[in-house]
DNA sequence: ACCTGAACACCGTTCAAGT
DNA sequence: ACCTGAACACCGTTCAAGT
């Protein structure tokens, strides 16, 4: 595809803003004094300082000290600034060891993807809205390889293959979603704890809820993603390959 | 004004649209002329007309024929309006018909509550997005109840049973708001469909992904949620309750 | 070549006032 | 009791101009 990002090659300096003094063929003018780097390392300031939703280009210019219409040089829109926070985050997330066995490899592999993202949660939002998988990059691409490897290792045709991977990535991006979802606006606006909806619940329409009553946000507030993780894999790779025991 | 169309004249009519004449208490003084049902079938207008990015308060609030603020005494705030209107829709869902088998319910219930979110693909964002669960209207419920019902009639225990939910919650979140995204995206800003990110893959490096290659994005635009959720039960149904063959 | 302020076309929401 | 315009504090993005 046209992947615009990638801007310069290296930059040696340690802030990575050298503006190339003579630039190869005829470009003169100018130097930048912007640099791509610059903006992501504002924006991520801008995360953590005042949270996801704030994040907006004006306040990313703003932090970076430049006119809010200068990032227009470097992104396309505000939907590339996110994209390329996010596989900029993605590159600098360690490659995990990998288990030998195809099936274990699998959940090393999605647990690896699910705990970057999760670590950025505000990340699942762009990554679920946006046609994201043809703007991966590179280290986000050695995840879904080793996840279609495995499987085809395992057994699968690369259709089923890639049928695994896409099945394990829409519970992913639904667990991160639905708990940073829950999770962030929890820490914003603080929901009158009272009465869940389950207590009052009339016991002879929903009987099972009614008898959970209370207990529900305490279970639901656990982490299975993993355990849940382990059961997908299972049963993918069963369904797929049903002569294996 | 701002609206060129009339503001609708209806109230006395059999729209569920009677101010009552004469209030049980002391109550009187001007009658209501905006009812909850007029709001939410603008807001239903406003999505199938300009799609679901342009739900505006003032924009619902035009298409009514009534001033933005008068939206604020039906509704607290925009995300209000939106799990208003989603539960509106789930009450207009009809309640499929159950098979008897528990793990037959899970996916049936599972798949009903799919179809109804997918056929509003722009739902899947605020139930993601909020701390939807404890919002929940009737229908929607119910939903809730059959499975966690069915998974407890299978042999898990109340605990395990919440988890199974959560996990089936969690899948099908995920694949509507990936599939939404996608999807809308390219109606929406048809994608240059030039060589996809596979296609010039380097294939030692990604040799299964270079190996797909071009039929990537046919295989990604399959639908693979009833197939991938037959998966995910049986592999949860057997890590819950595993001394059932 | 690179950067920018002003301007456009929007938002959600608060407020004080109108009927 | 119900409805409202004006105003506030924001947005993303385009444009034409400045250095």
């Amino acid at each position: 595809m046209r992947n615009p990002h990638r801007p310069a090659e290296r930059d040696d300096g340690h802030d990575g803003e050298v503006p190339r003094p003579h630039a190869p063929h005829g470009r003169t003018g100018r130097p930048p004094r912007t640099s791509r780097a610059q903006i992501l390392a504002a924006a991520r300031q801008v995360i953590d300082r005042d949270g996801w939703e704030k994040l907006t280009i004006r306040r990313v210019a703003a932090e970076a000290g430049v006119g809010a219409m200068t990032l227009y040089h470097h992104v396309r829109d505000r939907e590339d600034l996110l994209v390329q926070l996010i596989n900029d985050i993605a590159d600098q997330t360690p490659f995990p060891d990998l288990p030998s066995a195809p099936r274990d490899r699998i959940v090393v592999a999605a647990t690896a993807i699910h705990d970057g993202l999760a670590a950025h949660a505000w990340s699942a939002e762009i990554i679920a809205t946006d046609g994201y998988l043809d703007r991966l990059g590179e280290s986000a691409l050695r995840m879904v390889e080793t996840i279609v490897a495995a499987a085809i290792e395992y057994g699968c045709t690369p259709e089923q293959a890639v049928d695994v991977f896409r099945s394990i990535w829409y519970y992913t991006v639904g667990e991160i979603l639905v708990r940073a979802g829950s999770g962030g606006r929890e820490a914003a606006t603080p929901r009158p704890t009272d009465g869940s909806f389950f207590s009052t619940l009339d016991a002879s329409r929903h009987p099972q809820l009614a008898a959970i009553g209370e207990r529900w946000p305490a279970l639901a507030a656990r982490d299975i993603y993993r355990q849940g993780l382990g059961a997908f894999v299972d049963g993918l790779l069963a369904h797929a390959v049903p002569e294996i025991p």
